[in-house]
DNA sequence: AATAACACCTGTGTGC
DNA sequence: TGCACACAGGTGTTAT
C-alpha cells in the first residue's frame, strides 16, 4: 500500500490523536509480522507519547522510555478508532490511549513491522544505511549524480533503492520518470546532471503533490478520516497499460524491471 | 561492491 | 462454480 506520501499522510492523520496521550495498553493479536512483534513494546505502557516522526517509510512513535518503530509494508494501515471498536480480521495490533481511542494496525499481508527500540535511534540496523529523505535539500542533483556514478542498473531500480534515496516506491518512480522524460530502463550512471536536475525536481514535486492530495488510493488505502487519497486521479502512467500517453497519445508500454510492473511512454521517455 | 533473484503473506482478478 | 495462476503500494536476505 504505502509509499512515502501514504506514510506521511498516515503520520499527519494519527499524530494529533497520539501526542500527549499516555499508552494504556498494547494488544498484539498476531505477532507474526515481517519480524516477530517486539515483546518489549510493553515497556511503553504507561508512557506518554511525545512525538510521531517518520524516517523513510518507518513511523517512529516516541516516549521517554523508548519508541515503537512501525512499518506498513505493502498492505498495512493505521486508524484511530473508539477503544471498544470490535477488531476485524487482520487487525493485528492495538495501542489503547488515555483519551478513549485506539490506534489500530491492520495488515493483511503481514509484511509490516512493530518493533521496540531505545532512544536515540542512532546506529539502528534498519535505519543507518538509508539514503537521504527525498523532500530535503540533501537530496539534490549533485548528490544523485555522485550516488549513481558508475552504476549500470536501470534508473528506476536506482530510485527504488533505499541506499540511494528513500521513500520512492513503484508508483512514484514510474510517475517521476515520466514527468522527467527519462526511460525507466536507462542505465543510472549515464544520465546527465541536467536531466538529473529535472528528475530530482519531479520526484519532489510528485511526492509533495501526492501528500497534498492525501496519497494515492489504488485499492484500500484511506486517510485517517476514511477518505481515499486523491492523487490516483493524477497518475499519468502507473497502471495505464495500453492507454494513451497524456503527452503524445502513444500507447503506454508495460515491462518488468526488478520483478515490478513498469509503465512508460517510449516516445516521451528516452 | 554491485546487481539480480528470492523470500515473506493474503486477497483479488483472470482465464480455463 | 472451481481451480490454477499471476499479480499487488516493500525491503531485508541470499545468491551470483
Amino acid at each position: 500500500m504505502p509509499e512515502l506520501p501514504e506514510v506521511e499522510v498516515t503520520r499527519l492523520g494519527v499524530s494529533p490523536h497520539l501526542i500527549g496521550q499516555s499508552i494504556e495498553a498494547i494488544e498484539v493479536r498476531q505477532p507474526q509480522l515481517r519480524w516477530p512483534v517486539s515483546e518489549q513494546l510493553q515497556t511503553l505502557v504507561g508512557q506518554v507519547i511525545t512525538s510521531v516522526s517518520r524516517r523513510a517509510k518507518y513511523l517512529i512513535i516516541e516516549t521517554a522510555a523508548g519508541c515503537a518503530i512501525v512499518h506498513l509494508g505493502m498492505s498495512g494501515s493505521l486508524r484511530i478508532l473508539p477503544k471498544d471498536s470490535p477488531a476485524e480480521k487482520h487487525d493485528h495490533v492495538d495501542m489503547t490511549l488515555s483519551n478513549g481511542q485506539v490506534l489500530r494496525y491492520r495488515d493483511p499481508r503481514r509484511f509490516g513491522a512493530w518493533l521496540y527500540n531505545e532512544l536515540p535511534l542512532e546506529g539502528h540496523a534498519l535505519l543507518e544505511k538509508l539514503g537521504p529523505e527525498p523532500l530535503t535539500d540533501d537530496f539534490n542533483a549533485h548528490y544523485l549524480k555522485a550516488a549513481l556514478k558508475g552504476r549500470s542498473k536501470a534508473i528506476k531500480l536506482a530510485l527504488m533503492d533505499n541506499h540511494i534515496v528513500v521513500g520512492v516506491g513503484n508508483i512514484y518512480a514510474n510517475e517521476a520518470l515520466f514527468h522527467s522524460g527519462i526511460a525507466p530502463t536507462r542505465p543510472a550512471g549515464q544520465i546527465s546532471i541536467k536531466r538529473l536536475e529535472t528528475l530530482v525536481e519531479q520526484i519532489k514535486r510528485v511526492l509533495a503533490d501526492a501528500i497534498k492530495q492525501g496519497g494515492t488510493s489504488l485499492k484500500d488505502f484511506t486517510q485517517s478520516d476514511g477518505k481515499p487519497g486523491y492523487f490516483v486521479q493524477q497518475l499519468s502512467v502507473y497502471g495505464k497499460s495500453q492507454q494513451p500517453c497524456p503527452n503524445c497519445g502513444r500507447e503506454i508500454a508495460t515491462i518488468k524491471l526488478g520483478q515490478r510492473a513498469t509503465f512508460y511512454c517510449s516516445r516521451c521517455q528516452r
